[in-house]
DNA sequence: TATAAACCATTACGCAACGTCAATGTCAAT
DNA sequence: ATTGACATTGACGTTGCGTAATGGTTTATA
């Protein structure tokens, strides 16, 4: 079957004016062309254009594109299942969106809140596919799944009140964590303060608390440099300081 | 909480860079300028941001957006609504794409053929970006362009109850339509109700009625394939018969 | 206290991937 | 023979930023 350039762009839902641009960039240079000058594309421009959009779909900028489809050990299967796994993860990532967007709703109507990292879970798309890939798997594996996952729900479902309390309460937390760390003893009386705002505040996230758990939290925050940043933006070696105290008292 | 640029750049995965074009544009100004010049960014600003970038996420141009977000008859909740749907409409049109990858990996074994149309399922955004770009300007020049854009606003600016009325008048007028289509003859009296009920319908959308308008309107239903495939889900044919009843009555 | 590192500002040029005329040629059908 | 749909090649315009270049401010460290 041989396609006209109006044809081809109907079949395959993109503009002339994008099909000649290929032809211009030698992305997708027509089969022939007929002695009136048009360009006339046979089947093996169709595949080739399919896959054209499945990278572009995906992001890929053209010249990049051309690379690849001219690349000499282009294998095309693999590709395909590269694309599928960048689709799925995709999927992923569109899911997250509309769980943002579902929970908006339930903010706008007033049945909870959102705190501002919240607010633009779905959109960072690195993060969130490097966080899952990277981080994720790590920390499901290292620290229990179905903690984590229940961490999720919970903050999920959480009231005003609620809401409101835990901020103070993180507050709290990372006040008196400063102080204690700034006094240096991960045995004092601050530090114990601390201790017990972190239990109180993990169980805000936890539906059962076990010291062993608390732990290895604790030493997460050390192992995590995701983690390690943010309590060593209270202070540097925060962190480390956090996981001494937990071990001091965790006993 | 306040931000500078580069935090809020970071908590919501954008650059600094497209922060400050928000800022030139008008679109996303921050809350104050601190002594030194910095720009600084409050809690309103990111509910904004958040929601500028939901509308980007779904293709709309900046300037559109800030149309909208500025718009007085601005619905947050219809508007997350809407996004809801849109975003779910993208998801099956994800899962068509991968429905189609899949199906090619098997063309690539040899597992089974596809023709030229199938190639090229999933690629089309026929639901919502052929929605938008395609026919929408369409509608635009064809039907007026200020008849359309009150239609957006209208519905934008929707309430609740209106919400819900138009889609029971939707409801009503898509079985009155089937029912007349039944008895065939686009001068009966449930043709008659038909034609009162899609009156009424359009009434919704617009601002000014006009016989001519109507009669246009409902060409384009034969017309334009997307329309025609709508009421043709109702019954085959059943769009030329709206048609023929709107031409019947509007004189 | 000096100095580097990090962060802020504005201005301005650049670019990818087309959209959109404009001017013109070709084909099919009335 | 003309009309209308479809083709061609320029060539300029647009969107949404990226990316310097240049210079002031704040913070951390030596």
């Amino acid at each position: 079957m041989e396609y006209t350039i109006n044809r081809l762009a109907k079949l395959a839902g993109v503009s002339t004016r994008t099909l000649r641009y290929y032809d211009e960039l030698g992305l997708l240079c027509p089969a022939r062309i007929s002695s009136n000058g048009y360009r006339v594309y046979g089947q093996k421009e169709i595949d080739l254009l399919k896959q054209i959009l499945l990278y572009r779909e995906l992001g890929v900028p053209l010249e990049e594109i051309k690379k690849i489809l001219s690349s000499k050990d282009f294998d095309e299967q693999v590709a395909l299942e590269k694309h599928l796994s960048a689709l799925l993860s995709k999927q992923r990532q569109l899911d997250l969106l509309i769980a943002n967007v579902e929970k908006t709703i339930k903010e706008l109507k007033g049945e909870i809140i959102m705190n501002d990292q919240e607010k633009f879970e779905g959109f960072i798309k690195k993060q969130i596919d490097d966080n899952e890939k990277k981080y994720g798997k790590e920390i499901r594996t290292k620290y229990g799944n179905d903690k984590v996952d229940r961490a999720n729900n919970k903050l999920m479902g959480m009231s005003k009140e609620q809401h409101s309390e835990l901020e103070n309460l993180t507050d709290e937390l990372n006040e008196t964590l400063k102080a204690a760390f700034e006094q240096g003893d991960p045995s004092s009386e601050m530090a114990q303060k601390t201790y017990e705002l972190h239990k109180k505040w993990l169980c805000f996230y936890w539906d059962s608390y076990s010291k062993e758990a608390h732990k290895g939290v604790a030493q997460m925050y050390v192992d995590d440099p995701r983690f390690t940043q943010y309590y060593d933006k209270i202070a540097v070696g925060c962190a480390a300081f956090l996981r001494d105290v937990v071990f001091v008292f965790c006993k």
